[in-house]
DNA sequence: ATGTTC
């Protein structure tokens, strides 16, 4: 599916295996044609609508790029790790019997020098952000689709990049309130209409998105370190891909920048399609150079339903215990009522659609598939 | 997404 919208590459990656809802491609439509620098958008089959403009999209703009497209939170991404823990020497009890609740601010005492000082470079770069505001997220999971999975291999596809034996972790963060705080900087001078490349408030926005890019990894690899400590393992990072940024790109022979809203970048190695935490995740392997996708595919399952819809449509149907258990056996531990409803797996397309569609565009290879052993969403001292 | 938002 493409088409030409006055000289603007419009393009949706979908096909029968994916529910793909006509407001989402509306929205791709609409902001493709609004936001007169771009020149390219791709919808991925993860897309669905977002606050003015959609997720699971990428935009390719010239002379010109916008902030807002972007959103809040700047640097979200995913992290793997394989782990040295034996998958059949665990079970979702004893993982969350040794986490405990360990998803508040970490104790100051633990923060490592060298840490504070990647902190302080950080919080100036930022924006002389207050560096207190950033250690009391540093560590944390945060809301809404972030979690932290504990996971087993389920299949594996390619030799001799997993191991069938290990417990993999698959961290899901951003930048908390950092990212948030530089766009609604940027929005209050500068609204919707983005910037002009190479002005003084594009470097400005650059150095703050990069400094929030440098603590969502920065965090990811803290919530990351205190799982593995609280169950006496270690781990090896795989990789770490953020899906929300704008960066310098060539696209059809010109230079321009790249946004990508809530897009797994295909240029920089493996990467993981995360499924809903009922579903599979799969690690894959892009293939490369498939410009006319813009360098992307999609970053998860994408959410089928809103937010609002989803207690209304669950409670009469579901308890919380049973939403807090998954058709794999593996436990949510989320201590936020209302976010089991939202983040259930119900709310979101199924992840081997969206992954088959990717594999017949020919965007992927496969790689291994993951099940959840253990989803960690919100622990009760970061809510309520 | 969110030191949310009164």
């Amino acid at each position: 599916m493409g088409n030409t919208n006055s000289g603007t590459y419009v393009r949706v990656f979908a096909n029968d295996s994916v529910w793909m809802e006509d407001s989402a491609v509306e929205q791709l439509q609409t902001t493709a044609r609004n936001l007169s620098a771009i020149r390219a958008a791709v919808g991925l089959p993860d897309l669905h609508p977002g606050r003015g403009y959609p997720v699971g999209a990428a935009f390719f703009s010239i002379n010109h790029f916008y902030p807002a497209l972007v959103g809040g939170d700047i640097g979200c991404g995913m992290q793997l790790l394989e782990t040295d823990l034996a998958s059949h020497k665990t079970s979702p009890s004893k993982i969350e019997k040794a986490l405990g609740n360990i998803d508040s601010p970490l104790p100051e005492h633990s923060i490592t020098p060298a840490t504070y000082g990647q902190l302080e470079q950080l919080a100036q770069q930022a924006g002389d952000t207050d560096l207190r505001y950033l250690l009391s997220m540093l560590g944390t999971i945060g809301g809404g689709n972030h979690f932290a999975e504990w996971q087993a291999v389920d299949a594996i596809y390619e030799e001799g990049v997993l191991n069938k034996k290990q417990l993999y972790l698959l961290v899901h963060s951003g930048s908390r309130g950092l990212g948030g705080a530089i766009l609604r900087q940027h929005v209050e001078r500068f609204g919707h209409a983005g910037l002009v490349a190479d002005s003084t408030a594009a470097k400005d926005y650059l150095d703050q998105h990069d400094a929030a890019i440098g603590f969502a990894q920065l965090n990811r690899q803290h919530i990351a370190s205190r799982m593995l400590r609280a169950v006496r393992a270690t781990g090896r990072c795989m990789l770490d891909v953020t899906h929300n940024h704008v960066g310098v790109h060539q696209w059809q022979g010109q230079q321009g920048y790249l946004h990508r809203k809530g897009a797994t970048p295909s240029d920089q190695g493996l990467v993981v399609i995360p499924g809903s935490r009922g579903d599979f995740s799969y690690v894959v392997r892009p293939v490369a150079s498939r410009h006319d996708a813009l360098d992307s595919l999609a970053h998860g399952a994408g959410r089928k339903w809103a937010r609002s819809d989803c207690k209304g449509r669950l409670k009469p149907r579901f308890t919380l215990a049973a939403l807090q258990q998954t058709r794999f056996g593996s436990t949510v531990v989320c201590a936020d009522k209302d976010l089991i409803y939202e983040e259930a797996p119900q709310a979101y397309k199924e992840v081997d659609g969206v992954v088959q569609t990717l594999l017949d565009c020919g965007l992927l290879h496969l790689v291994a598939r993951l099940k959840p052993v253990l989803t960690y969403k919100k622990g009760a001292m970061a809510c309520c």
